[in-house]
DNA sequence: GGCACGGTGATTGTGGACAATCCTATTCAC
DNA sequence: GTGAATAGGATTGTCCACAATCACCGTGCC
């Protein structure tokens, strides 16, 4: 039999990890056979996950997994660059040289992954390059709030696609931060990252646009047939 | 018998207007008895509450007012910069010329407050004037966030009293903020809200040194003699 | 055929009882 | 007198049963 924080845990794993459809239906208790957990430990991760975004709950209704919005998505986005400007001025004031050897190292084992053309390996090590600053300007609420907001928009349709010759412009973008950084030149730094996410907004911006232009949102599994599902 | 969105208001209400010491214990039965609430209902509030940052619960020990120690409210006070000078950019390319009546409309109200010497009223126009440009970015994700971190520092120790001589300074800031808006100018705009919560957090961290310097914190009813005051 | 109405099953909300845990204070040995 | 071991009380964690609510579906009326 699970706990109560264990459960919290997993549930957020399997919605953030995608293994639920957004705007799929939890039931108390198929969550409790799901995790082997009493309904108490069930209702307490629901009602943190409501309060963290990431499901809605509905007073006698039940919950479900939170669906996110265009809009949504683009204030996420917003709200994170808002954060890493600061916390890249912050990083560039803090940076020792064993952090900016890391970075150089992070950005050197990018390049070789846009060689080989390895996507979701770059995506990855682009998640440790920010992550690695986040660690250096030592901010622990700008750091928890980049991870919900991140584990949020994780299981977003539109993916940060990298576009075709847009790799060898984003290595240039973290080199460039990483540069600043080690000028320990504050202004730079946040310019840099701005910079940098600057472009990411955009894409997304578009990537919306186009499918806002295509009729509303349809998700595979959303609102209707689900009583069949179960 | 109250509901259980009812008891989470009231319950937040309780703590952000102070009705509770940082650090109090807040004991179910307790509560149950002066909610009039059913137990499942000041758990779920409890759990929202923790998840929320302004309790602690600790497993089999129960939960506490959360004290908000000092680098907490000086992180806070970061992010709420960085997402300002994000919402004077937004609402620079959206103001309209009633929102700027209003704003320059507040100014003159705060202007003559300060000729009054109305602390508590100054504070409360002043609230008024950043709420009002969070409403002309109209952005969800960050007015939440503000909000949230606003109930939370608001119950902090040091409040950010107005210094002598100070409250011209800020008046002559917010009127550049408006400028700036009435310019339409996204950076002029972010330049000078930065300008302007710049000296918060500088009198903040000058309050949270001066105040560590003269030993470990020490609240009215903290954790020692708490179980005679039941 | 369409719409209002009521029954039924599924699901959530709530209260109570019991188990588990922790803190406090007393007792006892040294 | 000091320390450890222990018993007691207080509080939280969990399970279970029942009430309340809602969505769905069929029926009957127009």
């Amino acid at each position: 039999m699970h706990s109560n924080l264990e459960t919290y845990r997993e549930l957020r794993e399997a919605i953030t990890g995608g293994r639920f459809q957004p705007n799929e239906r939890l039931v108390e208790s198929d969550l409790m056979a799901m995790f082997q957990a009493g309904r108490s430990a069930v209702r307490a991760a629901l009602v943190r996950l409501d309060q963290e975004g990431l499901v809605t709950r509905e007073p006698n209704r039940g919950a479900r997994v939170r669906l996110i919005s265009g809009r949504e998505a683009i204030e996420i986005e917003q709200v994170r660059i808002a954060l890493e400007k600061m916390l890249a001025r912050t990083a560039a004031e803090r940076v020792t040289s064993a952090d900016l050897d890391e970075l150089m190292a992070t950005v050197g084992e990018m390049r070789r992954l846009v060689g080989e053309g390895d996507p979701l390996g770059y995506s990855e090590l682009n998640a440790r390059f920010h992550r690695r600053i986040w660690a250096i300007a030592d901010h622990q609420l700008a750091a928890a709030l980049l991870t919900t907001m991140k584990s949020q928009s994780i299981r977003f349709q539109y993916r940060t696609i990298l576009q075709p010759g847009r790799a060898e412009r984003s290595l240039d973008e973290h080199a460039a931060i990483v540069a600043a950084l080690a000028a320990r030149d504050p202004d730079a730094s946040e310019a840099a990252m701005a910079e940098h996410l600057s472009q990411v907004v955009s894409t997304l911006e578009r990537a919306i646009a186009a499918s806002l232009a295509q009729g509303p949102w349809r998700h595979p599994s959303a609102t209707p047939a689900e009583s069949r599902a179960r």
